[in-house]
RNA sequence: GCGCCCAUAGCUCAGUUGGAUAGAGCAACGGCCUUCUAAGCCGUGUGUCGGGAGUUCGAAUCUCUCUGGGCGCACCA
């Protein structure tokens, strides 16, 4: 049952608008004690020429009540309270009888929508700023998947670029050994070691630049140390994707499209689009007021925007899709504009499909993460230091619970995923061990507890039957729950439409919240009524089957105990 | 200098697209485990919504301006 369009027709009949824009001003009241739905009429007072509170008070007396507990005005605001029992009944009957696709839709059917997330580094440290692409992608990858949409999750690996010349210059330095048992960190010394001598001799640059366009012209020197780098780099990242449970259809990165770029300077050229600047050809971007694009360098090596063009102009024609959306920091928003400038100016209307889902930084509290300056947190370290901390909780709290370890990674990985995803994601995140891994208050490990906590009463009521009397659900803090379970689909949309998985985080929240409440406050297994047992026991099930679902669309997986 | 983003309680953040008395968590203090797991629940209070002006029935939300921060601005990604 949708009220709100019940409302929405209902009203629609005695004034004067269409149903839908009545559906657009109708609201929830910021209180439950005001009812569930609300309906200003402050902009009727305009064309009915009446003030608005008589508007309010005339609807009132005039509108059909059925469906309806009743309905009340309180100044310009028509205040309407639906029949707890329906709205109880019929939510949890969907939930139950969609069990774990109830929150999906089919709205996405035949579109293909591009994922590009993580995309790290090759030779570089997976380090906590990491997360942020790969939590966020992979929760929107899943959330839009969600809706019926036909996903593809891209991981477009830095594996090509002047850094490699640098790196590939720095490989005197390398110490065999270490580069055997810790590739990464071995990597990681020598370029801070570059970028160290650099300063002193900055000829080192040049040298860099030359590897570089050696490795792109094909040079079998540079090309073997290239893919040494790289075949190390990715076993290293896919111990850390095997611990998150991230999964991707296409590992495509730079290096991919290092034979598809000469296509894209001709389509510039032809389009008339390149102008030569200081040696390099570019593309003039005035007129939508932006620095120029720089499509080859004046070496005549390609740049990161020649191979983001490339890229777009492959999956359009690979994948033909309806959105292709890029999580990537915002430190590069200018580029992507860019980027999608200069496809519109080549023609390509699709450039309006493109999206960059920009978040912000993870920092100390006093300066930024560089990898240049060898001062970075691991991912993994990160991870590990979650489970031991997991690990102790359970120690503490519940010595005796099976499968510990199992409990202690899912918790201790859950808390610090969620903590990515809680806030909007624009916002920097400055980073603190005690902050991002904290299980108290709204973070992962309280909705997991929460989930714990519903499971272990359906595990204790195995046996009982009972016909649920859903009527009998009329406390406030069981039909707020109710309200809430039936509002994932919304929250779904919502978080698709502004590319914002916090939205789902801080959903899920308020139904744990409001699930603690429920469950602390009336008894369910000892509830002497069996009407309203079977009803609470539903309940429960109902809210356990959103939990899952949510943290799942989110990336986190959920404990049966802990 | 130019462009984009941000400023809400001591701290970290929400705020349903312009609506009713601006809310949570953390931290602090007090209460609740012989009754469904105390990673929980209940209670106690704090705000010039950065300042100013404007738009209108109504602004934390929209416009302008100032202040204070972040990021970016051609051969790194």
């Amino acid at each position: 049952m949708d009220f709100k369009t019940l409302i929405s027709n209902r009203i629609s009949e005695k004034v004067n608008i269409p149903v839908k824009d009545i559906e657009k001003m109708i609201e929830i009241p910021p209180k439950p004690e005001m009812g569930d739905f609300a309906f200003p009429c402050f902009q009727l007072a305009k064309t009915m020429r009446k003030a608005p509170n008589l508007i309010a008070q005339e609807l009132k007396n005039s509108i059909d009540s059925q469906g309806f507990e009743k309905i009340e005005t309180v100044g310009a605001y028509l205040n309407f309270f639906v029949d707890k029992g329906i709205l109880s009944s019929s939510t949890i009957e969907k939930i139950l009888s969609e069990g774990k696709s109830y929150g999906n839709s089919n709205i996405g059917e035949g579109k293909n929508v591009i994922v590009e997330f993580s995309s790290p580094n090759i030779a570089k440290p997976f380090h906590v700023g990491h997360l942020c692409s790969t939590a966020i992608g992979n929760a929107l990858y899943k959330i839009i998947s969600s809706q019926g949409y036909n996903t593809i999750a891209i991981n477009h690996l830095g594996d090509w670029g002047t850094q490699f010349g640098k790196l590939i210059a720095a490989f005197k330095w390398v110490d065999e050994e270490a580069l055997e048992k810790e590739p990464i960190k071995e990597l990681l010394r020598i370029y801070v070691k570059f970028h160290e001598e650099a300063e002193k001799d900055p000829s080192l640059e040049d040298l860099g630049r030359l590897h570089f366009k050696r490795l792109e012209d094909g040079c079998e020197e540079e090309t073997s140390l290239w893919q040494k780098i790289k075949d190390v780099s990715l076993k290293e990242f896919n111990r850390i994707y095997d611990m998150l449970n991230v999964k991707f259809d296409s590992f495509a990165g730079e290096s991919f499209y290092s034979d598809k770029m000469d296509e894209v300077v001709e389509i510039l050229e032809d389009k008339g689009l390149l102008t030569e600047s200081k040696g390099a050809l570019v593309v003039n971007l005035d007129e939508y007021n932006m620095p120029p694009c720089i499509i080859k360098k004046s070496d005549g090596a390609t740049i990161y925007a020649t191979r983001d063009l490339a890229a777009a102009i492959y999956r359009k024609r690979t994948y033909d899709f309806y959105k292709n959306i890029y999580v990537v920091g915002s430190d590069q928003s200018l580029h992507f504009r860019q980027i999608f400038a200069t496809l519109k100016l080549a023609g390509f209307d699709w450039a309006d499909d493109c999206v960059h889902v920009a978040f912000g930084l993870v920092k100390f509290a006093d300066k930024k993460l560089s990898t240049r300056k060898g001062d970075v947190i691991f991912l993994e370290d990160l991870l590990n230091e979650g489970i031991s901390r997991a690990r102790a909780a359970i120690e503490e709290k519940n010595p005796s619970l099976e499968n510990k370890e199992d409990v202690a990674k899912k918790v201790g990985i859950g808390a610090v995923i969620f903590t990515y995803l809680k806030n909007n994601r624009e916002r920097d995140i400055v980073f603190n061990w005690d902050d991002i891994l904290s299980f108290d208050g709204e973070t992962g490990p309280y909705i997991q507890y929460s989930y714990a906590r519903g499971r272990s009463i359906l595990g204790k009521a195995t046996g009982f039957s009972g016909t649920p009397d859903y009527n009998k659900l009329n406390s406030k803090e069981e039909f707020e729950l109710v309200k809430l379970l039936g509002g994932l689909n919304d929250a779904i949309l919502s978080a698709i439409d502004k590319y914002e998985p916090s939205i789902l985080s801080r959903y899920i929240i308020d139904v744990a919240k409001a699930f603690n409440k429920f469950y602390n406050l009336y008894p369910i297994i000892s509830c002497e009524d069996v009407g309203l047992k079977a009803a609470r026991l539903k309940l429960v099930e109902s809210t356990t089957i959103v939990i899952k679902k949510v943290l799942s669309l989110l990336g986190i997986d959920v404990v049966e105990k802990m």
